[in-house]
DNA sequence: GTCTATAGAACGATAGAC
DNA sequence: GTCTATCGTTCTATAGAC
């Protein structure tokens, strides 16, 4: 593994290679991700993998790090954004959710189509049995999460801490399965409705989560 | 693969090797699974599987159907007796929810403990790359999904047909994504909320699913 | 940095004795 | 029905020429 490879023709294999993994490891999981794929499809020699990256787990660390880091950024840097317009003033939950789901699905949606292969990424990345990716996901989650835990509990104070902190949970639940259940929609609507369509899916997506969130009585 | 295996000693065998392939198929996924792994578990011949099921992937549609069907059945159940007790009347929309919700949650809640690898084998089943388990589980969801959609049609006139849609794919995201993730809440809560009391997720999560689902507009 | 070649291990599946 | 033994394949990882 080079301590500092900074050549352009080293960065372009790396790339490729961390391209090829993404796409692959999306598509198939980490165990069927064999690096005989990878390199088949990132056009590279089968060695330049363990050269550039040591071993196939720390290439999957590479994946994950660079589509979930700068999602987890844009998240915080919106959040920040919203308390500094709020100042002390709560911030309406809808807008925290905003902030919450939107890097996500805008990171999805492309100027050249939906990224399919990145909302199966980030789901897939979630259920991986390996113990060094789920780790990892502990990692980025448990910031973030406490962080937008912290202004949904200034916004909504009349929810106790344990209707907080469960209705938290269904959202993230209601995320992360729209994610990785997302090519089922047409599928479920018979073919009406459009999958494609990120924004209409995040304001529907929205409207469900902020209600479930601020309910206050079950009702028929 | 034998046609008519019914002797007591044959029948040990097989129950062995399915369970077995459950519990680690749950906790690394289908190609992580190795028959070899099984076989030592189950403490049986590692031929014994081809011989029982043909393939790994025959032991597979095994393992999931003996798990998913009895729900399913349990689901449609608990909907017509639901169906016969309002006869032409709406069902209220928290029972029906509840149908769905039920059996998959009290399946995961025996009377010893949790079974938390029934939860994970759920979750992984839907994120399985393979394609025959993508076709099987679409083969169980789609049936399931457009009888209780047609219910939730009739006690929810005000909805538009693309509201419903989207609600209940939320819903099902939200259950689904909650199976998946359970193991988190306790994490998410640092350790307040209990993952083991079903009952109070169930009803937390029926509250959230209803006051979602039933939304009229958007909330600040 | 990138290649060829291959070591070394694990896999699914099967043949054939019992 | 269950066993041992093994075939043929595929995998990650590495050694060494260029």
């Amino acid at each position: 593994m080079p301590l500092a490879s900074r050549s352009p023709k080293a960065d372009k294999t790396r790339n490729d290679i961390v391209r090829a993994a993404e796409k692959l490891f999306a598509e198939k999981g980490f165990r069927a991700m064999t690096l005989r794929d990878v390199t088949r499809q990132a056009h590279v020699n089968l060695a330049a993998v363990n050269y550039h990256f040591g071993s196939k787990r720390e290439l999957m660390l590479a994946v994950i790090r660079n589509r979930f880091e700068p999602i987890n950024v844009e998240r915080l840097r919106r959040l920040d954004a919203l308390m500094a317009k709020h100042l002390t003033a709560p911030i309406p939950v809808a807008a925290i959710f905003a902030a919450l789901f939107g890097p996500l699905f805008e990171s999805a949606n492309t100027e050249h189509g939906p990224d399919r292969a990145l909302m199966q990424l980030i789901g897939r990345a979630i259920t991986e049995p390996a113990d060094f990716m789920r780790s990892m996901h502990k990692v980025f989650f448990n910031e973030l999460s406490q962080r937008f835990m912290a202004e949904l509990r200034r916004s909504c104070p009349q929810l106790s801490e344990e209707a907080l902190q469960y209705r938290f949970f269904f959202v993230i639940n209601t995320m992360l399965g729209t994610i990785i259940e997302q090519a089922r929609l047409e599928n479920l609507s018979g073919g009406t409705l459009d999958a494609t369509d990120f924004d209409k899916l995040v304001k529907q997506l929205t409207d469900f989560a902020v209600a479930g969130f601020i309910q206050t009585d079950a009702t028929p």
